[in-house]
DNA sequence: CCTTTGCCTGTAATCGGTTACATCCATTAT
DNA sequence: ATAATGGATGTAACCGATTACAGGCAAAGG
């Protein structure tokens, strides 16, 4: 039956005022009689009038929305740290948005370009597939902030774990425990955690004096298709190993379950070790020996950082890590 | 060193043209001459300039990007739901935002006055806190649709399968199977899914006239914890139920690792059925029998669905149930 | 009684685009 | 030669808000 919306001119035809007078009531302005602001109001309920984003941030170049880029929510270890974002977010009033880039970098640009146009406030990036060059480019414009991810040499904040310390600590379990041949599965040089997640597992197998041997990492990614594809190698190699490090926990759960297939048993005749603690991890048979990443703290504190660049532009570059834990379960034997 | 973005008024000056001709040559208008067109794209370029979307939507009432309102993303069956819709956004070079609503209807609230304010040009609701007749007269006048959930009574369009038909094919597969004793675990009525899955339940036992024993039915909900919370109940019962037909993945993993605490196998001392086939489900242990949704294409439907309500507002109302699919993987014994 | 003060409100410019309409000029038709 | 035609472009109104500035009016001061 409405066919449009009221307008602010709506409200002040029926007001008996002029369209500023509105404006100035509901921006809570002081300099207006209570008589008038009573009208004012009264108009506003009887037209049920909302006022039109699109105008106000046309003015007043601030939308109260920050936008989250992240490649895929395919992946649990996600919703933690949006939840986390989420929860600082509403305690300022200010609303998020998901893109989901998957990995393309055009969508990518696309939701950029929202940013640059002040369509949001500004952008937490989960991943980004943009250079450091283009990343700092895009930081030094407008409010950006990156978490769980970093870009190497992009000057911008960053909110983390830090994966090679990480990485090397439950490298180190493993060896504390016995294990010698340990198999690694990542993301390749895909992601810059998953660089450095190797590195740590690389130089802690260097400190026990194991010589490195490259056909135990496999860099084959980090979903429930990788982990089948790891187990699937490692099947065919002749000599076992006796642990299997995973740079993501979702990619562990595939890895046990063909392995269990072949009658190989996680957590009795190899271990395995994931990463993200997911929710799933706990319930997972045989419950999964996992690295603990503080995802809600790691969302709530870069929504922190993010409203700090959008208040003070020059707010300065920081990077923050988060500790994280070693989540001992049944998936990984001990000595 | 850029401060601010180039306007149209930049290029106008540059290419020594007014800001009608930058317009015109913008949205492809024919009326231009050749050389003009190249003097501006010239100008385009060179003061690398991309239109403010504000000033364009406010005229022109269309984004070109859709909302989709979630209720979490922590449950991993949306995330297949939502790639649908980006695949046939994509299609049409509509651009996906997610609302993330937590249930919370104010937060819901914000997110619709986006659509209201065509900050979006439609909303595809995966779930939604608002009541019948709320809907109804948003769906009136706005672009919405339904995909999964939908509100009884409300006058919009919607895609889901069948949940009455699955729950109740589901039920009928464990009692041809010789079991006779299957406890239910739901949402209760907080969905209209959980509420239809629950009659079909019910109904299919009453087909092998079997009593309705209601403490069978468990309304613990969807979620990890809701599993665990039905374990327990279960473990308490005197008479143990033969099947558990739970309404989510989620909460079928949770149970079935709780029930393993206590001696007890799903698929070996008890039977468990799931619903909706997470991408867990083929991987977990045992492999979860479960109900398949055509999680994909509901999405991609939906979305052309509101194409069509976005291009032609007196689009018909549909609803259209896609078919599903008993998925008989490890976790119910079989006569 | 006239001027000043200050509160309240209206007018109009503005944000960055789009587009109806007017205008100009070169062709073509008469 | 004049009028009609139509292509290319400019002018200005408009979308829905905000806000600087101006102005009106009543109370206070001289």
């Amino acid at each position: 039956m409405v066919n449009d919306l009221a307008t602010i001119k709506d409200v002040a035809k029926l007001a008996g005022v002029s369209v500023a007078t509105v404006s100035r009531v509901l921006n809570q302005s002081n300099s207006v009689k209570p008589e008038t602001v009573k009208q004012v109001t009264d108009a506003i309920e009887a037209l049920d009038y909302h006022p039109n984003f699109l105008g106000r941030t046309l003015r007043r170049l601030e939308t109260r929305k920050i936008l989250v880029m992240v490649p895929t929510i395919s992946n649990q270890f996600y919703s933690r740290v949006i939840r986390g974002i989420q929860a600082a977010a509403f305690d300022h009033r200010y609303h998020v948005m998901l893109g989901i880039s998957g990995g393309d970098s055009e969508s990518e640009q696309q939701y950029i370009e929202m940013l640059r146009h002040r369509l949001v406030d500004g952008i937490i990036f989960l991943h980004s597939g943009m250079s450091a060059e283009e990343i700092s480019e895009l930081g030094a414009d407008c409010p950006v902030v990156f978490a769980c991810e970093q870009v190497e040499g992009a000057r911008v904040s960053l909110v983390s774990i830090n994966d090679y310390n990480a990485a090397s600590e439950a490298t180190t379990f493993l060896l504390q425990n016995g294990h010698r041949r340990i198999a690694f599965v990542s993301a390749g040089d895909l992601y810059a955690s998953s660089k450095l997640r190797t590195k740590g597992y690389r130089d802690a197998i260097g400190q026990y004096h194991i010589p490195f041997d490259p056909h135990l990492v496999l860099p084959e990614g980090l979903t429930f298709n990788a982990g089948v594809r790891a187990a699937k190698k490692i099947l065919q190699m002749e000599t076992f190993p006796d642990a299997v490090f995973l740079a993501s926990d979702t990619a562990a759960f595939s890895l046990i379950s063909e392995l269990r297939k072949a009658g190989i048993q996680a957590g009795r005749d190899i271990s395995v070790m994931g990463f993200d603690n997911t929710p799933t991890a706990e319930y997972f048979s045989p419950a999964l020996t996992t690295i603990s990443q503080p995802q809600f703290d790691i969302g709530k504190r870069a929504m922190e950082l993010l409203l700090d660049r959008i208040q003070d532009p020059n707010a300065p570059v920081v990077t923050e890590y988060l500790p994280y834990r070693l989540e001992i379960r049944d998936s990984v034997l001990l000595k």
